[in-house]
DNA sequence: TTCCTTCATTTTAGCGTTAAAAATCGGCGC
DNA sequence: GCGCCGATTTTTAACGCTAAAATGAAGGAA
């Protein structure tokens, strides 16, 4: 089948090119009888138009890049399915982009790899500073996910990450637990803070009158299977034995309890554990994970909403720091068959 | 920061655009020392090129995609990260699109939603037929990888599904199992043939003088946990009990898994499972998942060299079926703490 | 010297689309 | 019948780039 252009259709419905274009995009007052004779054409030729043409001629290509450290972990990849669907709903398509937490990756998907090509851009800031992202070369609009609040030039869709660390370890305490151990990144090397997780564990843990014990932190360099691993081994052979821990990602808790069941250690018994993320994979551990639920679904639908705004509106469109809601889902984990 | 056009790199050195562009492209014969102006004035202009005006003028995008049913399915997500590093090294991006296994949208995929957008397409045909593939409308280069060998009018990367299927069932009648038990997708919808994997532990059984039983069979409609789960809980309360089983999948192996687990089965001493695909997860199990691996990152590189090929040499490109490497890896699920 | 090559660079034209400006077409009021 | 108006459609001119053709400049051979 030939690839038709909008004059080709012109020429069939005996039109100029641009009552084509008027007709497609809807756009200025185009009679019904013309409409419908060049809508016919449109469809006896298969009509597609060449987005590449429409992009350079003003317009948009209706693509958006996806900018994450890496797809093949879990939650992101759980987010990108939903981006895309959110995405395709409006006509977009998506482009993704790993950065590998590596900032002059980071930085180059933030100025532009594919100038010019895409509407927009939606990106995990895992490394660059907010400052860094501020001052960006690119002026594609530019909507940021996840981590903690950059400053205010810049939309940013995130969830209460403190109130999650607090409502994790709380549940953790209403168990009665008291050495309730931490596994992940301590720090936010973007803006150079304690995590935010870690801020909640504190909260809750200093409100139930229990004592801060350093030795029951363990710090991991990443969100990956093998650091909970490592961190986990640690905690076991370390001086003092937690009897509950709070990983900042499901896969650092399924690291974590693979490495605990291998000790022989029983869960939720001798060990209670709650991950963070709620990937699908926490729904069929043995034991089931209970974990911090991020909403998702509504994390991939305002991120693309401020997108479409910022797109449609550029120069007075005002950027927003918008808060999606998380759930605690409590599994066998932490409450056993119960 | 303003964004520069060949025009304005041209004026910049004192040179025509064309000139600029032959720099740029490494095309022609340039003038060493026009060549060193242009590339100051590039440097000092922050230069990027514009891919639509590319594209549009007979070039290419430098984007290709990637179809497959869904990217929050680990497999998928992995082979897509590995494409995504074998792309950029070529200096393309990459789109994904979503099948969803679903006929219309992996029929819309194959025929260019985005048309002339991509420079090619990777796709996993899950439901379309070889013939359906090949009557496609859109003339952008194209490989398949996974499922059975279409025609020999497309590029094919696969890995030997019947082999693998052999060697998985061979593995668990080495260890001196006797009803195994088989959990995926029976048939190959797009070929309407029984599936590869299925015939490889058919060779192996009858090789092995065991008796072929249909209770221990069990259908799963998809690769997914919530399948693996089900179908281990039907054969766990069949008339049959078995003492092995091969999941066509990681995934469904995981469900499987679980569900035997939570029934208080002892794997691998009452149960030896193997698995297919070799996920991350998969070393993160307790026990340890044996599983097929697949070489995924030669699967990668050799679909994207295939593209490369076919987007280089146009008509003259000869579609070939290539088949990757795969090998067993030996995990607690089948030989304990061994 | 003159003409032919070869190398280096520029000019021309067009990719398919859209924004903006210009043109055409029926009325309609006077 | 003339001029004007709004509704509809067409024309024109890009968008930024590249392929192909044309030009120019520098050597060599005759």
């Amino acid at each position: 089948m030939m690839v038709s252009s909008l004059r080709d259709v012109a020429a069939l419905a005996g039109v100029s090119a641009m009552t084509v274009s008027n007709v497609i995009n809807d756009r200025a007052t185009v009679a019904p009888r013309t409409r419908a004779k060049v809508e016919r054409a449109l469809a006896e030729l298969n009509y597609r138009p060449n987005l590449s043409a429409r992009n350079l001629a003003g317009g948009r290509s209706g693509v958006i890049a996806l900018g994450v450290p890496e797809i093949a972990i879990p939650y992101f990849a759980e987010i990108a399915s939903m981006v895309i669907e959110e995405a395709e709903r409006r006509g977009w398509t998506l482009l993704i982009e790993q950065t590998d937490s590596r900032p002059e990756r980071e930085s180059e998907v933030l100025n532009g790899i594919r100038p010019r090509l895409v509407d927009g851009l939606i990106l995990y800031p895992s490394v660059l500073s907010p400052a860094e992202i501020a001052e960006r070369a690119d002026a594609t609009p530019l909507v940021l996910f996840g981590g903690p609040a950059a400053d205010k030039s810049t939309d940013h869709v995130v969830i209460d990450n403190l109130a999650a660390g607090r409502t994790a370890t709380e549940h953790l305490i209403s168990l009665g637990r008291t050495r309730i151990a931490v596994i992940g990144p301590l720090t936010e090397p973007r803006v150079d803070a304690e995590s935010p997780r870690l801020g909640g564990y504190r909260q809750a843990i200093t409100a139930a009158g229990l004592d801060w014990r350093d030795e029951l932190i363990a710090h991991a360099p990443a969100y990956h299977r093998r650091d909970g691993a490592e961190a986990m081994r640690r905690l076991l052979t370390g001086p003092e034995l937690p009897d509950a821990v709070f990983c900042f990602s499901d896969l650092l808790a399924a690291g974590a309890m693979h490495a605990a069941l291998s000790s022989g250690v029983r869960i939720p018994e001798d060990l209670a554990i709650v991950g963070f993320d709620d990937i699908e994979e926490a729904s069929f551990l043995t034991p089931t994970l209970t974990s911090i639920r991020p909403n998702k679904r509504r994390i991939a639908e305002l991120t693309v909403r401020r997108l479409a705004l910022s797109i449609e509106h550029g120069e007075t469109h005002k950027p927003q720091l918008v808060v999606a809601d998380h759930t605690l889902i409590r599994r066998q984990s932490t409450i056993g068959q119960g």
